[in-house]
DNA sequence: CCACGGTACTATACCGGTACAGACATTCGC
DNA sequence: GCGAATGTCTGTACCGGTATAGTACCGTGG
């Protein structure tokens, strides 16, 4: 037996295959009651309706969006920040109806996803932006958004204001009177480069700290994670007293989390004898012991803000707008951080 | 200036159309020279590679798989459960360099998600087993799995054992003397018939709970979260206390932590004036005060066996194995359940 | 010298739709 | 009563590939 097609059709009720396709596709386009018995038709031979890849090629649409992610997107699930981002996404793609297509940057044999899979363009997230992947998303002349990495001449780009927020935080420590601060930075071993939230944090961190003379002492965490933020901490948890920093700049709230419990594990006293802020503003900053000093980024703006970028940039093709967006940041004080000084010393 | 395609190409370097083809797709049906000679003229003229939209036609696939949730996509990824599950699918579908599609099942507009958009096979999860957009997949005829919902004949399932699970927790709660008992389950206002697990733990539930002879109070909890647990645990909180349930089952950990938050909120005390049991077995689960007696279910594994599954169905289509699997859930004892009792009680 | 098997490439026939420009009959405005 | 607008359907020309069955040529063994 024979697939059923649009002609199958045709032939059955006999009317030519545009018409039935118009049944289907644009119903204005015939009489009512014609219409009717071509779907009356279609239902009793069990046509399943146009075939999704034929009108792909035929419309050059797939109805979905690609999304890159670098790191493996296993771990971007469990990650509440990554996790809000895509939330955003598909709240933001709903209304259009459009399916999200996750890619993974590794292909795998033959089929390279990037090059292969179907789509109508695709937001590329934290990505170095010469990887082989992005690559061929952009030989496929794709409309595409980045976030959260080095922008792109031509095409459009959301950043966060990472530098600035980093800025604050130091700055927050700086007139609390720290001078001994310890960063925690984020740098996968694998990559020569690092992705560019890490250097652009790193760099608001240290702009502040070298204008007030301040020489941070540098770990880094193998992961966006609490268990790695508390291995992190050990190095300078071990400095003596003397030498300990009073203060931690963490690259995640994940990692700040760990950091505060390394800190609990040696009976330290957060944050009188260390002041911890952490980035992000994930929603457990506020339920922290104590609660958490970060710079708050608005994630789900972000997601929306790039699907709208995307979604503009797909329907207008050729009107690439340079783009270059920039989401504000915002330190929110809570109690992780104070003074520098002993828990006796504010009894005084 | 019209389009790159294998035509271009193939007139350029004076061969077939054939064998540009297979100088991308099947490099060993031709020689090195050539190959190298055609692979230069494509990169030249700015070819892009093998068009998707047209390949997946050519072929019938498209390299995604599809996932439809029934639920707003949107709350997925910020609830734990389900953002491991696809976690697990993801890192599962990883070696094959497939991509996932989420597939939204309320259709906008003329773009009916699982119905237009192209894919190999589809993951469908907790959604009512007749909705429009399940239909849609069906009669596509496409290879389908399906998770944690009403099982359906001629397809691959795949459930946890929610009923004996709940029967496993009820067991415990009656083990231990409670008499009085709360369900908080979870039911949507829309829906009338309610999600396939909510069924199944209040089947289980109820099961051990008659066998006792023990009515329960019942409440609904608007959804699977802290706030919707806090909120629902009002009602039985506020019956005098010689009518007060002793003891919580909740439908999920995040409304089993709103009844706990409910109950600290009134200066009674868990476990000794409301043991309280949840379902999942969250990271959190262990980390909450005090850490909560749970099921729990291996959401890994459900994601990597359904997603292997789905492979298994792509590989040998008509092969539908009816393999309805029942994933094991155990019953996880920490401290928020007790004997019934006043504090004092215990130290008599 | 010829049947035989392999390599390298080509010819033809799809895959299953949509866009667009008519063809033809009706209806409408004036 | 006539040209124009409208409504309904058809014909043709793609969209950009892949599968499969050849054809031509070459070396080999008998």
């Amino acid at each position: 037996m024979t697939r059923v097609t649009l002609q199958t059709i045709a032939d059955a009720v006999g009317v030519s295959r545009m018409t039935v396709s118009n049944a289907f596709s644009r119903p204005d386009q015939l009489s009512g009651e014609l219409r009717d018995r071509i779907l009356e038709t279609a239902t009793r031979l069990g046509y399943t309706g146009p075939d999704p890849a034929a009108r792909a090629l035929a419309k050059g649409s797939s109805g979905t969006i690609g999304l890159l992610f670098t790191d493996h997107l296993e771990e971007s699930f469990l990650d509440e920040i990554a996790a809000r981002f895509l939330s955003a996404i598909s709240g933001e793609l709903a209304p259009s109806g459009r399916g999200m297509t996750l890619l993974s940057s590794h292909s795998k044999g033959d089929l390279v996803p990037t090059r292969d899979i179907p789509m109508d363009g695709a937001l590329v997230y934290n990505c170095g932006a010469e990887s082989e992947a992005v690559d061929w998303l952009r030989r496929r002349k794709l409309p595409l958004v980045f976030v959260d990495q080095e922008p792109v001449r031509g095409y459009p780009c959301l950043n966060v204001d990472d530098r600035g927020g980093a800025r604050a935080a130091a700055q927050h420590l700086v007139s609390l009177g720290h001078r001994r601060i310890a960063l925690v930075t984020r740098l996968d071993d694998e990559r020569v480069a690092s992705s560019y939230t890490v250097t652009r944090r790193m760099d608001g961190w240290r702009s502040v700290l070298d204008e007030a003379g301040i020489e941070p002492v540098v770990v880094n965490a193998s992961a966006s994670t609490e268990d790695a933020g508390h291995a992190a901490a050990q190095s300078f948890l071990d400095l003596p007293a003397k030498r300990r920093p009073t203060a931690v700049l963490a690259y995640s709230d994940r990692i700040a989390v760990g950091v505060m419990q390394a800190a609990r594990d040696r009976d330290m006293v957060v944050p009188e004898e260390l002041s911890v802020v952490g980035f992000d503003d994930a929603f457990f900053a506020e339920h922290t012991r104590p609660p958490l000093t970060t710079v708050r980024q608005d994630v789900h703006r972000k997601g929306a803000e790039a699907t709208a970028l995307l979604m503009a940039a797909i329907g207008q093709p050729g009107a690439q707008r340079t783009d270059h967006r920039l989401l504000p940041t915002e330190l929110v004080v809570r109690a992780s951080t104070s003074r520098p000084g002993r828990p006796q010393a504010t009894h005084r």
